[in-house]
DNA sequence: GCGACAG
DNA sequence: ATCTTGTCGC
């Protein structure tokens, strides 16, 4: 896959990642995409067992056939410590180099994180899709910022995610029984489309499947890269 | 000053 | 994210 150049180093300090992001935000479009998306691409990172560096991935699920069809992989070295706000710069630059190795193009990127649903709308899933100037979706396990209501008990119930007056993203309740996911927009979507297709995607399981495949995926290979 | 805080 | 023992439910 073919990627634009990059918009600015990561080479940077918090206080001039906190910057970046307030520039770059308002660069997010949320228009509805081109066509049914069909392939689905699902990214995960996960770290080496000495902490020292990281295994990016993307796996590709075929949503109509509900089938994987590829996955890639890249190893890089650790250069940004984990703070709240600002999970891209420690995560997205591996994301992205990886996705050059794909040799399919998804019709949308589904990451593991928020993508509008951040303190300053620039999470790590709107990030990523400005710089491969891709659809993209943020697909959370637990809230960053913003209050909502508990959703309804059945699957695909879900409310809206509320931040400083915003409607920032969707708590959908992917399965019976289990705490709900953050769904929110990262670019070149819109939220409606974000939370149906995070929904569609889900198998059976609390996660929907790319992410969820794409986890399997870099945990296999943590051990043995 | 005191919590909250994606992965 | 990662580590980690027991426990609950199908």
């Amino acid at each position: 896959m073919r990627i634009p150049k990059p918009l600015h180093s990561w080479n940077v300090t918090p206080k001039k990642a906190v910057s970046l992001q307030r520039r770059l935000a308002d660069r997010i479009i949320q228009d509805p995409l081109a066509r049914r998306p069909q392939y689905v691409a699902g990214g995960d990172i996960a770290l080496t067992p000495d902490g020292k560096r990281l295994v990016a991935a993307w796996i590709i699920w075929d949503l109509n056939r509900r089938t994987q069809l590829e996955a890639v992989h890249v190893v890089s070295e650790l250069s940004f410590p984990y703070v709240p706000g600002l999970l891209s710069f420690r995560e997205a630059p591996a994301m992205i180099n990886a996705a050059r190795k794909l040799n399919t193009e998804p019709d949308l990127f589904m990451l593991d994180g928020h993508g509008l649903a951040h303190p300053r709308r620039l999470g790590l899933a709107s990030h990523v899709g400005l710089f491969l100037d891709r659809p993209t979706l943020g697909c959370a396990k637990s809230r960053l910022c913003g209050s909502h209501r508990e959703p309804g008990p059945k699957r695909g119930a879900n409310v809206r995610l509320l931040d400083d007056g915003e409607i920032v993203g969707r708590v959908v309740r992917s399965r019976v029984g289990v705490k709900p996911i953050y769904v929110s927009v990262g670019h070149r979507i819109t939220l409606d489309e974000a939370a149906r297709i995070a929904l569609a995607c889900t198998q059976g399981y609390r996660i929907p499947e790319p992410t969820r495949l794409a986890h399997h995926y870099v945990t296999a290979l943590r051990s043995s890269v």
